[in-house]
Formats: C-alpha cells, structure tokens, sequence
DNA sequence: AACTAATACTTTTTT
DNA sequence: AGTATTAGTT
C-alpha cells in the first residue's frame, strides 16, 4: 500500500538526483533528458506520439476503449516535465475517481524514474477543489478548517431545515431536495440563479429559498458539501479575478481525464483556468459517457471545437485490448447510437471466439453457469484475477455471491459498500471529528446517544433551541445547559459527562500518537464495548472494520490528516494478492480490462434499465447501450452474455425479455447458445420491449398517493399543532426580552410554569417557580409575562 | 427514554 | 424479502 502523505506539501521539485552538473541551474528533469532520450515516445503509435507531442494549444484526445488513453496522458505529462516547459506544481491534471489519480500519479513516477513525489495538482476534481478552498476560504465565507459533509449529514441538515420551515417531510423528502440541491450545484447554480421552474418542483416553490438557507447553514457551520467543493470554487473564481489569476499562470498545462464525464461546473471551472494558458489537454471517449444521471454533458466534449477555438482533435482508434470479435460487437451495437462523435475501433489482433450468448430461466441458474464457467477456465489454468462480472445494478451482485460461497469460489466485490459508509465507521470518525472540531454540529448529533447514554429526543430538542436562540453551536449549548437545571439530573450528569470526555480527548490531540488517541476515545466513550456487548452476527465484522479503521490511520502523521483523506477519498484500497474472481457494477468497471468477462442480466428493463427509460427517455436508452458498450469493451479475449427469464425483484417473480442490445450485436460475432431447451429469442419481441416504455407507473399505489397528497395539500387544512411555530416565538420573545429580566420579573418557562426571577447570573437565571419551586434555567427558555 | 410492533421503502449508477 | 424508520407502549 501506499503511504499517503497527511498535508500534501507543495513539494517543489524534489533534488534527490546526484548533481550532475553542479554548475548549471538547470531543471532537474531537463537534465534526465540529457542523459536519457526520449525513448518513452518510441513505444507509442503515431496518433498516440502526435497526441503527446501537441503541447501548444487546445487539443481534444477521442480515446475508444482501449487505445491507450491513459498511456498518452502520463507519457504527455512525462514529456513536459523531460522537455522542463514546466515543474510538476505547474501541471494540473484531473482525473474523475481517486483510483485513477492514484494510477495516473503511478504511471508518471515510472515514466519519469520514481522521483516525481510531488505532482501536487494532479487528483480528482473534488480532490483539488478542496486544496483552492482552503487556502482561499475566507473569501467565500468559510474558515480554512472547514469540514466536508457526507451524505448522512447533508440529508440531517436537510430535514432540520425542512422541520424549521415547517414543511412536511413526508410529502416533501429530504432526499428529494437534497438530490435536486446536487443537480443545482453540478450546474454551477447558486440559488439566485435557479430557474423558477425548478423551484416550483419542491415545496411550492420554495426549493430556491431553502437552497439559500442550506447555503447559509453550510457557512454558518462552516462546512460544505461535494458540490460545493466545485461550485464554491467556481465563485471564488468569479468573484475573485486576481486570485484567478494567479492560478492561470500557475497551471501551464493543463490535462484532463474522462472529459466526457465532466459535469457544467466542472467545465465551467476548467474553462476560467484555460483563460491563462489555453494548453488543455481534454481526453476522454462520447461512447463510454455513463454518469449523465449525475450531471455529466457529454456535450462538453461534443463542443469543445467551439468552447476552445482552434482546438486540434486526435482520434485514437487502435485497439490494443480485445480480440475482433469482441470489439466487432461492441462497435455494431454502440453504432445503434445517435449523435456521437464517431470512432471506428480496428485491432490488428486475432478474432478470437466469438461473442457468446446465453439464457437462462432464473438469476439463479444464471449465476449457476456463469459459476460452472469460471470452475471450467480454472481448471485450465486461469487465474481468477482475469475473470470479471460486471453487472448493472448491485442487487444482482447476491446470487453470485451466494452460489460462490457454495462452491468456495473465492470473490471480491470491487465498489461494493465503500468502507467509510459503513456505520461503525462513520459513528468512530463523527467521535475523531467532533474531537478536532466541537462546533461541528452534524457529527455531534450523530454520536450524542450512540452508544445510549439517556439523552434523547427531548435532551437534544432543548439543545437545538438553546443553540439556536446564542447562535452557538451544539456542544457549546450543552456547556450552558449543564451549568443549570433545565435538564433531568440524569440527561444533565450524562451531557456533561460527555462533554468533559470531549475536552479532555482534545488535551491529548498533541500528547499522544494519533492512532493511541483514536483507540482511547472509541475506548471511553463506550464505543467498543456496546458493539462487544452486542450478540448479533455483524457485531463481530463491525469491531473488525473499527481495527482496520485504526490500522489505516496509522498510514497518516496526523488525526487532522486522516480525517481530509476519509471524507474526500471514500474508497479503501482493494487488497490485491489472492487470486479472486471480480465482482462489480458496470460502472465502476470503467477504466478495467479483464482477459474473461461475464455480462449477466441484458434484461429489458434492466440493462437498458426501466428508471432510465422512464426519466430520459431516448438519451437514456443511448447511455444504457454505452453502458453495454462498456461492459462488453473490457473483455480481453472472452466475453459472455446472458440474460434471465425470470428474475425475483421485490419478492415478486417477474417475467422479463432479453435486452434488446442483444439483438443488436451483429451476428458475425456472436454465437448463441442454445443448450438448455430454451425458447428462443427472435426479432418478434422488439416490438414487446417498446411498451416498456409505457409500462404501468401510473396506477401503483404510490403514485395515487402521490395524488391524493397534492390534492390535499391544495385544500387548506384545519390548523394543526405547530410545535415548531412555538418555538419560534418563543425564541423571537426571549432574545428580545432577554436582556431586561431583571430579578423580580415575571417570567413563564414550558416545563416549570410560571415564576419570577429571583437571580441573574449572566444568562442563567435563577427562578422561583410558583410550581416547581427554585429551579436553575437559562434565560433563552423562558418568556416575559 | 427505551423497547416493541407496525409500516414504508427499497434496488442504478458515485465524487 | 429484507431493512429502516416510525408509532405506540411501558
């Protein structure tokens, strides 16, 4: 594994060669050149040498599967630096996933020799966002240690604001707004700029307001979410042109990775840094776009003649990766596709066997011959790190796993839960983060009673009010609350428990290794001993992930370094080594190559999956054929499709029709399999899978719901009990009376009734109560009568 | 506040 | 089918 450095420091080019030539100041990789000529250029094509030697201006790489697109990227980047038109720190390079960062970063340390530690602007969009964000993030209103929120936490923000608006979440999810506040952002729309429309979509015509509430929450937390790692950028750019400025000519060169998946604000980002220098390098392949869903433009790619005039564009069309065969399919079935660019793949190679095609009656036998298969290779001496099956959505992932287990198959699945989503590990870094950063609210919240400690509902209630009306954060209320009697004597004892064990992990931030701490803390909180008092069969698997967890931190100089890495890069590194049959979805395939690939479940209605048709309609088909293309393009030598007849979705049998992508692919290369009896599948049912298209969404029970709820939400309704209304006023009254209650005041508290105020002590009150008695309580709670 | 029972929702893909 | 959230009960 890889020791990650905590704080990337901008390494300038690192002088760990022998001086040669102690006179000269010339660069480093300027002198490696010298000595070495550029033998790296003689391994590649003529495209491929043409594409790294364009350095000058605009330059868009159409890269089809397997032509050696990451090859040209880093020998490109290679190149620069043994030209020494640039140092590593003036070389922005963008990849889309961490994984192919990490690659990228690999590949270009061989090229060069293992010297290049620092290519400190090379990682992913988000990944480099972050490293602008920090150092300029006053400007966009947020303190440098600002915290990156997961999806758990934006959805909790989310539902408190939704609560403070008083909007009912049940007819209006906070998922929804949380997804259309994503799309926004991969637009690069701030709230002013959302369109009306859109706005009318959530909540009546609120979604815009509570987007610029959200925003403010994010600030007033200091915090931003994934999208905001770009799209704050973006407005930091915008609003700041010196600072972009001086980013422009930083950035000489400038390269990126599967341009095709980039989305608005992505290309809009990248567009103001190209103002300085116009040497982009774009490479990506319009056929392999299959993250439109989440906001990618495959039109950035199709424009980009327009967006970078004079742009040259190199097409890279030999293949190097899969037989004819293979690749004859592929490129019959994706040329069913409208508006691309157009590539036509060729391989010099062998045609090798032929595509092959089979049914089956259920997933499970699928699973059952595609097990029988990988038995068959392995006995020819295959290794199983060669054999993948991709598939299109996740669920089908089990009933391989399950035959896989019963034939002691071993399997990874690649992309599978990631890790850090676990939530013994999100519970354990909420404990380190609230440690290094007690203002933030979200992770405090997460942990306040996990374990059980009796502060519930109600203790956290009276928390958020307090918080809210001194606009402090939480833990800082509960240092108030503690003072006083406003809480039970248990809730009280507990909070305040808790607290002192968060001050006290904090003393030992620089007293002790960061791993030691991390242990100390899952230790006294509690953590570890509810999951060792916990008799259920995950338990033991949970404490396991909590050591991994531990160990992995060990690879970090600081807590503060491995909480960066942890909500930025949110995939663990796959262990290599064993020999193990791939299991992954057809997304996170992209990019691999296996010499076998199975492709099970080309249903109607799942790979060109329902929910894409429904939504998208046409382009959504064309993205699901792109899906396949994927698929069937990271065969090296074997490729086997199969689809079920019968497949069991919510418990429910349903009777499914093999995708119409298999009767797309030319029948030259394609030999099915017609062993088990099967009816056939003849061109007949194509005209069955158009009327997926229609297929009944419209008489479920949850779309009449749906309708029923609109209806009702046009009728005005008898005004219900508004808990939040009250507090509203509540808080409204007491801040504006707060500062007159002298002793002797009047006052009228939730819990204790009416009293008057028999001492002041800053803002904690001392009441007697006609009720209760003399109680100790903060003035926030209480209103003047 | 914590436990139990009932109900809703899931299953596309992810930085 | 299975999990997650919620309502109701103690």
């Amino acid at each position: 594994m890889v020791k990650i450095r905590a704080t990337a420091a901008e390494a300038p080019f690192p002088p760990d060669e022998p001086e040669a030539e102690p006179t000269e100041t010339l660069p480093l990789s300027q002198r490696a050149m010298r000595r070495r000529p550029a033998e790296y250029l003689d391994a590649l094509n003529p495209e491929q040498r043409d594409a790294v030697e364009s350095l000058d201006g605009p330059l868009l790489v159409l890269a089809g599967a397997g032509t050696g697109k990451t090859r040209v990227l880093t020998t490109r980047i290679a190149h620069i630096l043994s030209l020494g038109l640039a140092r590593p720190g003036e070389i922005l390079a963008v990849t889309f996933t961490n994984k192919a960062a990490r690659e990228m970063k690999l590949r270009v340390s061989q090229l060069i020799g293992g010297v290049v530690e620092g290519m400190p602007w090379l990682g992913t969009f988000h990944a480099i966002g972050v490293k602008v964000l920090r150092r300029h993030a006053e400007l966009v209103g947020l303190k440098p240690s600002f915290t990156i929120l997961d999806t758990d936490d934006q959805i909790r923000l989310i539902k408190q604001l939704l609560a403070a608006e008083n909007i009912d979440e049940k007819r209006w999810p906070a998922r929804m707004l949380a997804a259309m506040i994503d799309g926004w952002k991969n637009r690069g729309l701030v709230p002013k700029r959302v369109p009306d429309g859109e706005s009318f979509a959530f909540a009546s015509g609120k979604a815009r307001d509570l987007y610029a509430l959200y925003q403010r929450r994010l600030k007033e937390l200091n915090a931003a979410d994934f999208g905001d790692l770009l799209l704050e950028n973006l407005r930091l750019f915008q609003e700041h042109p010196d600072v972009l400025e001086k980013y422009q000519q930083r950035f000489r060169y400038m390269l990126v990775d599967e341009y095709q998946d980039t989305n608005v604000a992505q290309y809009l980002w990248l567009r103001l840094l190209a103002q300085g220098s116009d040497n982009v390098c774009c490479v990506g392949d319009d056929d392999q776009s299959i993250y439109g869903w989440r906001g990618a433009e495959v039109d950035n790619i199709l424009r980009f003649e327009t967006d970078f005039p004079g742009a040259k564009i190199i097409r890279l069309e030999r293949n190097y990766r899969s037989t004819g065969h293979i690749l004859g399919a592929a490129s019959g079935l994706i040329a069913h596709n409208q508006g691309r660019l157009g590539k036509t793949l060729h391989t010099t190679g062998a045609d090798g066997d032929k595509v092959e095609v089979a049914g089956c009656w259920d997933d499970e036998e699928e699973a059952r011959v595609i097990g029988e298969d990988i038995e068959q290779l392995q006995r020819q001496g295959h290794t199983l790190n060669e054999v993948a099956i991709l598939v299109r959505a996740s669920f089908q992932m089990r009933a391989f796993e399950d035959r896989f287990i019963t034939l002691g198959l071993d399997y990874r699945v690649i992309g599978g839960p990631r890790f850090y989503e676990r939530q013994e590990i999100r519970d354990a870094t909420a404990y380190f983060e609230v440690t290094l950063n007690p203002a933030n609210d979200l992770k405090f919240e997460r942990i306040v009673n996990t374990p059980r400690r009796g502060l519930g509902e109600a203790t956290l209630k009276s928390l958020h009010q307090l918080a809210r009306a001194r606009g402090v954060p939480l833990t800082q209320a509960a240092r108030l609350i503690v003072e006083t009697e406003e809480l039970k004597p248990k809730a009280r004892k507990s909070l305040a428990d808790l607290i002192g064990a968060f001050d006290r992990w904090r003393a030992l931030i620089d007293g002790m290794s960061h791993t030691e701490l991390a242990e100390l803390i899952l230790d006294e909180s509690g953590y570890t001993a509810m999951w060792q008092a916990d008799r259920s069969p995950q338990a033991q698997s949970k404490l396991e992930n909590l050591k991994e967890l531990i160990r992995f931190m060990d690879e970090f100089d600081t807590l503060a370094g491995f909480m960066e890495h942890v909500s930025l890069v949110m995939d663990a590194a796959t262990e290599e080594g064993t020999d193990r049959v791939n299991l992954m979805t057809l997304h996170s395939a992209k990019g691999l190559e296996f010499d076998t690939v199975f492709l099970p479940g080309w249903d109607e209605g799942l790979l060109p999956h329902q929910r894409s048709l429904d939504e998208t309609g046409r382009s959504g088909l064309e993205e699901e054929r792109r899906l396949a293309h994927v698929g069937l393009t990271r065969a090296r030598k074997r490729a086997k499709i199969t689809f079920a007849q019968n497949r069991r979705n919510h418990g429910m049998w349903q009777t499914a029709l093999p995708s119409r992508f298999i009767d797309e692919l030319p029948v030259d290369h394609v030999e099915v399999a017609e062993d088990k009896g099967m009816r056939g599948y003849g061109p007949s049912r194509f005209d069955t899978a158009e009327n997926v298209f229609a297929s009944g969404f419209y008489d479920t029970p949850g779309w009449q719901r749906a309708q029923r709820n609109r209806q009702q939400g046009a009728t005005p309704s008898a005004p219900r009990r508004d808990p939040l209304t009250i507090e509203g006023t509540l808080v409204a009254a007491s801040t504006a009376a707060g500062a007159g209650l002298d002793i002797g005041t009047r006052i009228f508290h939730q819990k204790f009734g009416y009293g008057r105020v028999a001492q002041v002590d800053g803002n904690k009150l001392t009441v007697d109560f006609e009720k209760a008695g003399r109680k100790m309580v903060v003035d926030s709670f209480v209103e003047r009568v």
